[in-house]
DNA sequence: ATATATTTTCTGAAAATATTGAAAGTTTAA
DNA sequence: TTAAACTTTCAATATTTTCAGAAAATATAT
């Protein structure tokens, strides 16, 4: 498990990304190593190649096998489990957009409600207020119809969008 | 200063939208409170509302400045600072949108280069990590264009992608 | 100028998050 | 079964981030 510089390199990249989306550094530097590589690896692997511990690393494979971004390989003749990333980008976008908008869309929108449902409650009669709840709602909407379309679509989908509207 | 309840739920959605998106979370409500409002608020009134100290309000609301989310506003026969947030959606999010392009964006874009070019030095010939690392560029920078276009744009342009593509 | 009002900076404390490592739990093979 | 191989959990620890509050700096009025 010796890594070359530029599997570093894009490991510290993918970590400092993930990092900015709200997503730990080290679950991001696992997801880049097994990219970066051309077999799947063991927890030894990782932990060695990027000195961490088993407990961390068991935690940040989890996430990663239960996100959809790794999966899990045997290995015949070898007991251990085995890790292996999703290489397709496309693929890769998808899922994470797939979690983040459960994640994160959903809430909102029902906060939204919830707000609605409050300002009717104590009759509040702030009009602006209430427009700005109204075009938060309906912007929060369409970025959510958006990424439904994104995750469900292929590859060509998005071309086709970059292309044709751009 | 007293905020109703639909305020106060409004301030917490924004709160946990922000920190889901790497924004202090102080900075989000600080946020929310100025849309929430119907006339420009001073360091006071937010500190008071969101039972923040004096520092941290200065330091959130010089950040919401710099990203051109919030404004300084001057309340003629006072001279304390007051601020008020922009309000519509759409610039809301175009700004957002080009704070993170060069935060975030822009650097991968430019460590993608320097890792092609240090495996052109050590001779790597791993041909899948090159391709790989060509991959991800050329998605990124279809984002990265996607994004230039969306922030670039106006409101009718991003409805209209809305309509046709989905 | 000097006092007063206001903003900004700074530092240690507190809170939130991530990580370790050892112990407990599982699976497999003989 | 039992023991070895391997995985998972979790309490303790370390790290990072956020924050309050006081001190310093700046601006304004008289």
């Amino acid at each position: 498990m010796k890594l070359s510089e530029s599997q570093e390199k894009f490991i510290q990249t993918w970590g400092v990304l993930g990092g900015n989306w709200g997503i730990n550094k080290t679950m991001a530097q696992i997801h880049a190593l097994l990219m970066a590589s051309s077999t799947p690896l063991c927890t030894e692997d990782m932990m060695e190649a990027l000195t961490i511990s088993r407990g961390n690393t068991n935690m940040n494979v989890r996430v990663l096998v239960e996100w959809g971004l790794v999966t899990k390989e045997m290995v015949s003749g070898d007991r251990k489990d085995y890790y292996a990333a999703k290489k397709d980008i496309w693929v890769i976008a998808r899922q994470i957009a797939k979690q983040r908008k459960s994640r994160e869309l959903e809430p909102v929108l029902n906060s939204l409600q919830e707000i609605k449902l409050a300002m009717a409650k104590e009759g509040n009669t702030d009009e602006a207020f209430a427009k700005q709840i109204e075009d938060i709602e309906n912007f929060t909407l369409k970025v959510d119809q958006m990424l439904t379309k994104f995750v469900e679509s292929d590859e060509s989908w998005f071309y086709k969008i970059v292309l044709k509207l751009m």
